[in-house]
DNA sequence: ACCTGAACACCGTTCAAGT
DNA sequence: ACCTGAACACCGTTCAAGT
């Protein structure tokens, strides 16, 4: 009945899959895993760095090669990979943004678009900045996003989801933001 | 002993403001008011409909005075009143962001965002897209710094807050996007 | 209108002890 | 190295009943 770590990363990840954020509690995980709730602390010192190992296994499952050349596309890239990961899991986006808020891990991501402008010639400030920017409107996008649709699937609520303003459409308005400055 | 609604919504955001969210539970808010847990419940159905009204109070208390006439002015003008009213509060970007993503309340901002674009021209779909990018940006970045700033106040990381990128120059971004749109 | 008392079904976390 | 068993100190919510 041993397990390791990566074991009951696997099982959190399941179940934050097919279940959602409120069900992935120390008590449940321990049960499905035929084990006691404090067992868990043995490979995970916190719930709070349990979620953090999750939030990077989300992004790691979503790795996706990148293609583009020039800097503008390279950020709708790697902002677009982001988004699609954390849509791709139950409340995904909801553990993502805090796992990253609470500065406990997700920060892949933010360094790559920071390199990303930092080869097109944007000062740090600037990168930093803009990285941020960036991160932020992909996280409030994807959280509302993922909000609305699991309201509308519990019939909650009839708001229909093509109400939702469309993703790439802001990302232009940071980026052309970024364009007359970089020019 | 009797209480009113408002009683009860006036020590919560007191409640907030002193100890966090942490300690804003509906057991804790009970016996501050010498009353029971369910006793809450008369005047809120859920503990959810008390934060919706706990940060609609938190936006009231921020109001500000509008002076600006041109609306990138007008745009900068509603996202530091947003932007203070949330980090006048422990937490309360967290709570106005949550309220806000359930759409249980806190529209107000993003509706007067809307409004300031439609009136400098702008089509309702760029309106839509621009008012929620802007309110994700100042959630994002009340968030982070809030977090920040807690965490240093706790002395749980020394990461020093001037590290942190400025908040008009991330907006001046997202606005120079819109100009190029607007002219 | 406002509240009590008691229950229901949960949480995260700690820690001595076991194998 | 991995886990048990039991406890500690909590949660939100419901509901019949009281004033």
């Amino acid at each position: 009945m041993a397990h390791r770590r990566s074991d009951v990363l696997a099982h959190a990840v399941a179940l934050l899959d097919t279940h959602g954020l409120s069900a992935l509690t120390m008590r449940r995980l321990g049960s499905e895993l035929g084990v006691q709730p404090s067992a868990i602390y043995h490979h995970f010192a916190s719930k709070q760095e349990l979620l953090a190992a999750v939030a990077d296994e989300i992004l790691a499952r979503g790795a996706r090669p990148r293609t583009a050349v020039a800097w503008p596309d390279r950020l709708r890239e790697v902002c677009t990979e982001l988004r699609l990961a954390m849509l791709a899991c139950t409340d995904g986006a909801d553990v993502v943004a805090t796992v990253w808020a609470f500065g406990l891990g997700a920060a892949g991501p933010v360094s790559e678009l920071e390199k990303v402008l930092a080869d097109a010639g944007a000062p740090a400030d600037l990168a930093a900045v803009a990285s941020r920017t960036l991160l932020h409107y992909v996280f409030g996008h994807a959280f509302e996003e993922q909000t609305a649709r699991q309201a509308v699937s519990l019939g909650a609520v009839d708001r229909p989801l093509e109400s939702l303003p469309d993703f790439d459409l802001g990302l232009d308005l940071v980026v052309d933001g970024l364009r007359a400055r970089l020019a």
